[in-house]
DNA sequence: CTATGATTCAAACGAACGTATGAATCATAG
DNA sequence: CTATGATTCATACGTTCGTTTGAATCATAG
């Protein structure tokens, strides 16, 4: 069996899909595009992936299975360094967040051209990518919920919702970095 | 001159517009959704509107001319009642972001549909219409900026920016209201 | 009523889209 | 070296896209 070439190709398309459903977004971008970037055959995206959706999917499980792991990682090893004290909402907030912007120093693992992805994403329309996203993020987000219940027991539960949502939503935008507002200066 | 017609014929596509737009986003949309969503012939939209670009972006001028009229309007009266003096800061945020959200009781005015497009355009991917947004807002911005200068002196400019920033991006998250997050409860 | 200009309509255009096909090319096992 | 299965390739398919066209229909002025 031939895996140099294999390997090579799946991740120049990935690579390029990456970059380019980040620039474009997934409607924006053909499959000509992502595959004359990533210098490979037009055919080569379904003989890989089997199609576009499946493409976009495994650009963000690529990424999503080390950030997912990761975030339980440091949330298990704060809280067992806690030893059933709650923990101090602060660092609840660093290992969600702080976790995902270590991301954007690491190159390997995408850097901020994934992180800008992640972050439009976030407010795509396409019903199958937020379905998709809601998927791959709902069993760590439950497990961040519950920590901050426990550091937050006088705080509504839907209140320390809203302030996630508020977090997520200001940690998106900045990410995203349309610029939109920058009115020129 | 036929003027009726037209009239309901152009609001019809508007309105029609605004609410797939919002649903599907731009590039999702297409001309066939919008014509048949509002009961008007496949050609009315480059008859009225000329193109789909020009469309959308009527769309948004519709409402964004009275948002930002209001906007300038609030904080001028603000100012004028001030005397010179610095304004609070927290005015200043009801002036930008109040009037964003009295808009969305205003169901002549757009209401929440309009509000979710809004939010999810300020991250859409499509280049000429973060530019027109850009644009459009440009005037405004600055005016709030500048206010929120004036008002905290001894902070930074960049780090107002910044924050001014975070209060957008997790206003326009929390209106878009996607819920991608959700994770079902 | 008739003429005129605005608007609507059915139909078609060429281009771009995602995907499928079968032959050509490659790396490796025997 | 030859056979085999994986991969790449040029090409084409059917569909959908935004836009255009010219005739039909409408409302109003004279």
């Amino acid at each position: 069996m031939a895996e140099i070439r294999t390997a090579d190709t799946r991740e120049r398309i990935l690579d390029a899909g990456e970059r380019l459903f980040m620039a474009h977004g997934y409607e924006g971008t053909s499959m000509r595009l992502i595959t004359s970037e990533a210098a490979v055959n037009l055919a080569a995206v379904n003989y890989h992936f089997g199609s576009k959706e499946s493409l976009i999917q495994e650009v963000f499980r690529r990424r999503l299975d080390w950030l997912n792991e990761e975030r339980m990682r440091v949330l298990v090893e704060m809280e067992d360094a806690a030893a059933g004290k709650p923990l101090k909402p602060s660092q609840i907030v660093d290992g969600f967040f702080g976790t995902l912007l270590r991301m954007a120093d690491d190159e390997e693992r995408g850097g901020v051209t994934f992180l800008r992805l992640l972050g439009r994403t976030l407010t795509e329309p396409s019903e199958f990518i937020r379905t998709f996203l809601a998927h791959e993020y709902a069993t760590v987000m439950d497990r961040y919920k519950e920590a901050f219940f426990k550091a937050l027991p006088d705080v509504p539960k839907a209140e320390i919702v809203w302030r996630f949502h508020f977090m997520l939503g200001a940690t998106s935008y900045a990410i995203a970095g349309t610029d939109a507002l920058a009115s020129g200066d």
